[in-house]
DNA sequence: GCCAACGTTGGC
DNA sequence: GCCAACGTTGGC
């Protein structure tokens, strides 16, 4: 059974239009430093799917939709000194961080806002809108799903 | 730029 | 194990 994803990532840092770029529109969705986000991550299954989320940019919201092409595997971003997400505490032999692989399924031609999703009443349970939430690697339910696809 | 909320760190 | 301090996230 397909299982539904949200996905966080600025914008500045990799967004939507550079996924379409990319080689077969496959990139490894890597830098995940949270061990909530890591664990669900590491629950994703092949053909999973998940909205692709902008966040702190002009227009949070979902511009598109990605599926999981390659299950959990080491980040090596995190064995890399010169990267950013670098994090000495992960090694080669026992890697603290994994990433999968997402490709493009569909890019929306408007981002559904989070402004639009806070208009309805029936997305205030998402885990996305709850107060002080932070996880960039979330799950939504089938209903929720749907209920944004009504909105592209 | 501001600030609320959260996760992590480290002293005790 | 507690908790204050700090860094980060992310909307506004």
């Amino acid at each position: 059974m397909t299982r539904y994803w949200l996905m966080k990532s600025e914008p500045t840092c990799f967004s939507m239009a550079d996924l379409e770029k990319r080689s077969q529109q496959i990139e490894p969705w890597d830098g995940v430093r949270n061990y909530q986000a890591r664990n669900f991550l590491q629950a994703m299954q092949l053909g999973d799917l998940a909205f692709f989320y902008h966040s702190s940019c002009p227009i949070p919201g979902i511009a598109g939709i990605i599926s999981i092409v390659k299950r959990a595997y080491p980040d090596k971003t995190a064995l890399d000194i010169s990267n950013p997400h670098y994090d000495p505490k992960s090694t080669p032999d026992k890697p603290r961080w994994v990433c999968v692989d997402v490709q493009l399924i569909k890019k929306f031609k408007q981002t559904v806002s989070l402004a639009q999703l806070k208009r309805q009443s029936i997305f205030s349970s998402m885990r996305l809108l709850q107060k002080g939430n932070r996880l960039s690697v979330m799950p939504i339910t089938a209903e929720e799903w749907q209920a944004i696809l009504m909105l592209v």
